[in-house]
RNA sequence: GCCCGAGUGGCGGAAUGGUAGACGCAGCGGAUUCAAAAUCCGCCGCCGUAAGGCGUGGGGGUUCGAGUCCCCCCUCGGGCACCA
């Protein structure tokens, strides 16, 4: 008997797809344009399951809008700079280019048989010369522009290595290879002027009514936007020229609880006490040799140097300060200088406690207002507080009035200004490694650093590097840094810095609009795809690469290469969540933890020995802990169309979906059921003389199916009823509910003894409906119950308003809020006689007792609900 | 540490403030089979013989009615600017 057999049914329908040129992208001014685009993977060489749930995803929504008529662009690339490749050419040798393209090549195998309707006339990788040379081109127009620029900034600094290394290249404050502390260090460095379009990126958030809420707060958070004071404590016999200390602060109200004032270590005072004062010079080098992150920075101990010098307060020049240099004042950030008001500010409490600083209240709470002991009193700034010494506002007042009130009289006794901040800084995109897109400048010994010549572009990376030694081989590379100077002709250096990765991906959106374009975009093109009319993937990128890409396309519409239109190139996002599985583990004779593949465990112990596993909830796939489940594997086990179902029918999108063998298999089993109910109804169709016989015959409609018992009818109304929630569920990223509408409708339709017409209709309509989620099988069935051409060319079935009415509905009946009956009634029964319907039912009766209801809620077409 | 999420049966999950548990998995019972696999049909939150009671991480609150809204807490996950 025929059987359900995907490695024969989808090589077969992918060829159709590709001499058919079904997912070409094609610009039709008659037609509305759809641009689909997931986050774009890093070629580490092997697809995994996160991989085939976000291009399913993807591909759904691509396939859906093609048979809604839109002319479709769905393109995919690689993201294919970065340290990995330089990685493993230190581990395994070869060369990171080599080792980059044969990853390319090999998950490009592995991606195809999933039967995504990518463009893939569109490819490029990040790494191709004709991407990162237009690349370079618009590095070139921003510097003009005024977005980019060098300034000094810290870098960790492997001192054993001699080299720069990556926050996740430092483990526990050390170098992962060499084990050698890591020291902040400074360098000059390219930045992005992103600090720029600080008020714009954050103003313009507000449009994006497509975007997840919780990314547009990160975004907002990110950016930081703040109200503060900025003003100056004056110093007290300082050296050299320093006479003030400016410092910025959001909460001037508690000046006067001020106790300190710090400055950050890499502040411009701080280095100059180094100069002369050895303790103040080896507390600065120990704050130094901390890496740059900020979480590293916050967790650590804080802790501070007395300088010994003074300063005075701004209200009483009687009242003196100490300053500390403090190992957790950000220079970036404000002036990188603050006062401390350790009674409003745990930090600054646990500080002041730390080096016997007085703690001087300046508010408490209106109710019972206790002095401050071991936790800072921070309440909202909307909540009314009791001011101990307000300086220019109400005894009782909020802070949010106070700190308004302290601004202004801070300006009009000429103690500060009022000033907006943020917390973004500028993007620093130098990188001193070899894979990346070279910044193309060049450094002249009379003309300094000077731009190069767009028609020396692209600035090619050398071939000849080896990665024995650490460091940047573009550095040490014989004869790679020598040029001349493009302004005066003299033998100059080249820059030897490359761009962060970041870059690559903030504008390869634009670059899919017109890929082989001889500048960086094609604005014909550009006008008529972007923008990106979904964008879907990792919630992980929520902040940097979405923030840098808003960034991206505001600098390349102010360069003229992209379209007013285009400033906010994502309009809709979706974030979608991990595949996660269990993890496998026993213990060595040590104790320690031995993972294991999931296809070595069964019933909770291994194949192999029987030993016993401990089983781990979900957690993210990875490598190290072995829960991971190859693509390639389930696709040839199962199928594409089993996995793309899979990865649709378990869990909300953007929630984590756990991979089970389990449901796998439960996918499967399905479409196999499918698959033989359409296959019966076409022998059947076989029998009774050919689909010719059932071409002309007039569908069952609402009016006429009376004759066949209703059956027919029922049918049409459940298919309906299914395209309807189907296509709510895709239109709105429901798709592990458009999935379960899906199985129910296979039961209805198996059960039905609708006459055969009705089924054939019936299975074809779920053909359809299926196709974004399991194209191959969808094609299979239309195709075997004589659809015409392929099911990706037809257009998306219309639920037929008619059909969707339900004459009577039933509804609950809740005593004081708990159900205790139910009633079916017409659809349109005026409120009063359901009450009366209500009343009457027994369970009511029952609960009144005999007496009179207090309340009775009648919400028509939903419930009832009696108060006694 | 800071910012952002998420917690519902044995499991994955469904549910415009209106019948909690759709749909699927596992489990149980039955049909088919010499037998098994596959397939098909039915049952299936917990306690209880039943009547009934209890149930959406925990504790409060708003409401005729709360998984859903508000406050506090717990646990888990993501991000923190050189991983991509």
């Amino acid at each position: 008997m025929a059987r359900y057999t995907p490695p024969e049914i989808e090589p077969k329908w992918q060829k159709a797809w590709e001499s058919d040129g079904t997912f070409l992208a094609q610009r039709d001014p008659d037609r509305p344009k759809y641009y689909v685009l997931e986050m774009f993977p890093y070629p580490s060489g092997r697809i995994h399951m996160g991989h085939v749930r976000n291009y399913t995803m993807g591909d759904v929504v691509a396939r859906y809008k093609s048979s809604c008529g839109f002319s479709v662009l769905h393109p995919m690339g690689w993201d294919a700079f970065g340290m990995p490749a330089e990685n493993a050419a230190m581990e395994r040798g070869g060369h990171p280019k080599d080792w980059t393209y044969s990853n390319i090549a090999d998950m490009r195998d592995q991606l195809k048989p999933l039967g995504l309707s990518i463009d893939w006339t569109r490819e490029f990788a990040t790494c191709d010369p004709e991407y990162y040379g237009q690349q370079q081109a618009m590095f070139l127009d921003f510097l003009d522009a005024g977005l980019v620029y060098r300034k000094n900034a810290v870098v960790n600094w492997d001192p054993v290595d001699m080299t720069v290394l990556a926050n996740e290249q430092v483990e526990d404050g050390r170098g992962w290879r060499s084990g050698a502390l890591v020291e902040r260090r400074e360098l000059t460095q390219w930045f992005f002027k992103i600090s720029d379009f600080s008020e714009d990126l954050l103003g313009a958030l507000d449009g994006l009514d497509n975007w997840p809420e919780k990314v547009k707060l990160m975004q907002r958070n990110w950016i930081g936007r703040s109200r503060g004071l900025q003003m100056a404590f004056s110093l007290i016999d300082a050296p050299h020229d320093f006479d003030r200390i400016e410092v910025y602060t959001t909460r001037p109200d508690t000046l006067r609880g001020a106790s300190f004032v710090g400055i950050s270590p890499d502040h411009p005072l701080a280095r100059a006490l180094e100069r002369d004062d050895p303790k103040v010079a080896e507390f600065c080098a120990e704050c130094r040799r901390m890496g740059t992150s900020e979480e590293e920075l916050e967790k650590a101990e804080k802790r501070g140097l007395d300088t010994g010098l003074r300063v005075r307060h701004p209200f009483d020049t009687s009242w003196e300060l100490p300053v500390y240099i403090a190992n957790f004042i950000l220079m970036d950030y404000g002036t990188g200088a603050i006062f401390g008001c350790p009674a409003h500010d745990q930090r600054d409490l646990d500080f002041a406690r730390k080096y016997g600083l007085p703690v001087s209240d300046t508010f408490v709470a209106l109710e019972n207002g206790q002095p401050v002991t071991n936790e800072a009193f921070v309440p909202p700034k909307t909540e009314k507080v009791r001011w101990l010494r307000p300086y220019a506002w109400d005894e009782i007042a909020t802070g949010e009035q106070a700190i308004d009130a302290a601004i202004r009289f801070c300006e009009e006794n000429g103690v500060g200004h009022g000033v907006t901040k943020y917390r973004l800084r500028d993007w620093g995109i130098s990188r001193q490694r070899y894979w990346g897109c070279p910044i193309p400048v060049v450094h002249c010994a009379d003309c300094g650093v000077v731009p190069e010549k767009k028609e020396n572009l692209p600035v090619l990376l050398p071939d000849d590097v080896t990665f024995d030694q650490p460091g940047n081989p573009l550095d040490r590379h014989p004869t790679w840094r020598d040029c001349t100077c493009p302004q005066c002709g003299a033998p100059a250096r080249r820059e030897t810095d490359t761009m962060d990765t970041f870059v690559d991906s903030s504008w390869y959106y634009a670059r899919f609009t017109a890929p082989h374009a001889a500048t960086p975009t094609d604005m014909a093109e550009a006008e008529y795809w972007m923008n990106v009319d979904q964008y879907i993937g990792g919630i992980e990128h929520a902040i940097l690469h979405l923030l840098y890409s808003r960034f991206f396309a505001r600098a390349m519409h102010i360069t003229g290469h992209l379209p007013e239109k285009a400033r906010e190139p994502f309009d809709a996002l979706f974030t979608q969540g991990m595949v996660t599985h269990e993890i496998y583990l026993t213990r060595d004779e040590n104790g320690r933890p031995v993972y294991h593949l999931p296809e070595d465990v069964e019933g909770g112990k291994l194949k192999t020995t029987g030993e016993p596993v401990d089983i781990i909830p979900s957690a993210k796939m990875s490598k190290s802990k072995k829960n991971v489940v190859d693509p390639v594997n389930i696709i040839e086990s199962f199928g594409a169309d089993t996995a793309r179902w899979f990865m649709l029918s378990d869990s909300p999108p953007e929630r984590d979906v756990e991979w089970t063998a389990a449901g796998a298999e439960a996918a499967y089993k399905h479409l196999g059921r499918v698959w033989r109910i359409a296959n019966g109804i076409a022998e059947e169709m076989e029998q009774g003389g050919g689909i010719a016989a059932y071409e002309s015959e007039a569908p069952a409609n609402a009016k006429g199916a009376a004759a066949d018992g209703g059956d027919d009818l029922a049918l049409r109304r459940a298919l309906h009823r299914t395209v309807h929630d189907v296509t709510m569920g895709i239109e709105s990223f429901g798709f592990n509910s458009s999935v379960a509408k899906l199985y129910a409708f296979t039961n209805t339709l198996a059960k039905s003894s609708a006459s055969l017409a009705a089924r054939r209709e019936a299975a074809m309509g779920m053909a359809q409906l299926m196709a974004p989620m399991t194209p191959h099988l969808a094609e299979e069935i239309w195709d075997m119950l004589g659809g015409q051409g392929l099911v990706a060319r037809a257009p998306w079935p219309q639920a037929d308003p008619a059909l969707l009415v339900e004459d009577t509905v039933v509804l609950p009946i809740q005593v004081n809020g708990k159900r205790r009956s139910e009633i079916e009634v017409p659809k349109d029964m005026p409120k009063d006689e359901l009450e009366k319907l209500a009343l009457a039912d027994d369970a009511v009766v029952k609960a009144l007792a005999g007496g009179a209801p207090k309340k009775v809620i009648v919400v028509p077409g939903r419930i009832v609900n009696v108060v006694v």
